[in-house]
DNA sequence: ATTATTTTGTGATATTCATCACAATGACTA
DNA sequence: TAGTCATTGTGATGAATATCACAAAATAAT
């Protein structure tokens, strides 16, 4: 594989606005590693020295609530991983798990610094960046302490569908408990509420791959119950 | 009042850093107002074209959830108010109210994105304010989904004395209704619980004025319910 | 293959809270 | 001053869902 950014298939929008300078001092201060479903990108309460870039594959963002594992939502590649720690914090706030193999880029956060103090558009996408996520974090939270599990679930298998697979057909990288976390429920009530869905003709089970059968059903427990 | 931004007296961090020239142009460009306890400082739904800073008073975040009016912070002066807005979104993804009287100033935006491109370290200190709101907003988040009310309410109340009133004896600036949208709960629930903190001692209530009395018992509510 | 170990399905029971209902108080208004 | 309207206190009831308790599958390990 490739070390050079300029070559990345996977930029994001914000790196693609760099000049070909600032690709290479990231490319020359950049270690990239693969790393299997279930391996720790990021962990909560460790010190935090690099900017993590997840090149390919899914992640799971949680963290350690008063009572139980939260998991406070899905990354997908491309992405960058743990810039609130990087920025607003010196240690791990929340950890970052694979859940399916990726390939991630440690990137020196001092080089990282640098490169956006000398590029305001990839300042400005940042900045973007982390508005979007605010205001997301706002309406997530809402959703979630508001709607019932039924609502939840539907919301948590529309954005799998939607947005992280993009396709009404996927294998659900998550365990029932793991799921759980997701939408803040016990694992007994997600088992329960996947046969109801099921027995209520939205969703084929086959082991953990997932088929929305009706979606329209789907969309209307996410907004009902 | 003076217009003049470079004697404000409640000058943030951030904009403490601006040079003169940049205050100067910040106080050519922007509004001041007095508002109410009640008035409406930034409306869910509407177009944001301003930058909004609060220079004095409380005011509370919050949006229309899925069922019920959420309460998502209590915002303090001196702060900005609906930045994430600002550059993630055009039309405002929530409401800011007063809930004391408050004095707020309107700064374009257009003025306030220039001040920003020119001065490093102003960016650098909001991409950090942005990330701690982040971080703060997904432990509130699981917080506020894992425990149950009591534990809420004594959060909530721990805030009011530590962060925004720095003492243990003030007045709630929210109605139990408003109360219960902060904490998640209904406002029969806030009744109930803040009598029963009467009953253990530990809080003295008279109207919406609160003395904690015994703040070890309100931390260990926090912690355990 | 054969154990372990983790994951999942499902019933019975218990708990936390929301909701409904209505009285009482306080605040603002005509 | 009375009269309306918003706020608060408190009981009774019901609904949603966590928890406990196993059994059954499915995976991983030896």
């Amino acid at each position: 594989m490739t070390n050079d950014c300029r070559l990345c298939p996977m930029k994001t929008k914000a790196t693609s606005m760099l000049s070909d300078c600032s690709l290479d001092q990231l490319s020359n201060n950049h270690l990239e590693l693969k790393l299997q479903k279930g391996d720790a990108i990021i962990k909560q309460g460790t010190y935090s020295t690099n900017v993590t870039f997840l090149r390919s594959g899914i992640a799971k963002i949680h963290l350690a609530g008063p009572y139980n594992e939260q998991i406070v939502k899905i990354a997908k590649a491309p992405c960058y991983l743990g810039l609130p720690t990087t920025f607003g914090s010196k240690i791990n706030q929340y950890s970052v798990t694979a859940v399916s193999d990726v390939e991630v880029c440690y990137i020196d956060l001092t080089v990282f610094q640098t490169i956006l103090d000398e590029n305001k558009t990839f300042t400005q996408e940042l900045i973007q960046e982390f508005c979007r996520n605010e205001l997301e974090s706002f309406h997530r939270c809402a959703n979630r302490t508001q709607k019932m599990i039924r609502g939840n679930m539907a919301d948590a298998l529309l954005d799998f569908a939607d947005n992280i697979f993009k396709s009404d057909s996927f294998n659900l990288p998550l365990s029932q408990t793991e799921f759980a976390n997701l939408v803040d429920t016990s694992r007994e009530s997600v088992s329960r509420v996947l046969s109801e869905f099921e027995k209520d003709g939205i969703l084929k089970i086959t082991g953990r791959k997932i088929d929305i059968l009706n979606k329209k059903s789907l969309v209307l427990v996410s907004q009902n119950g």
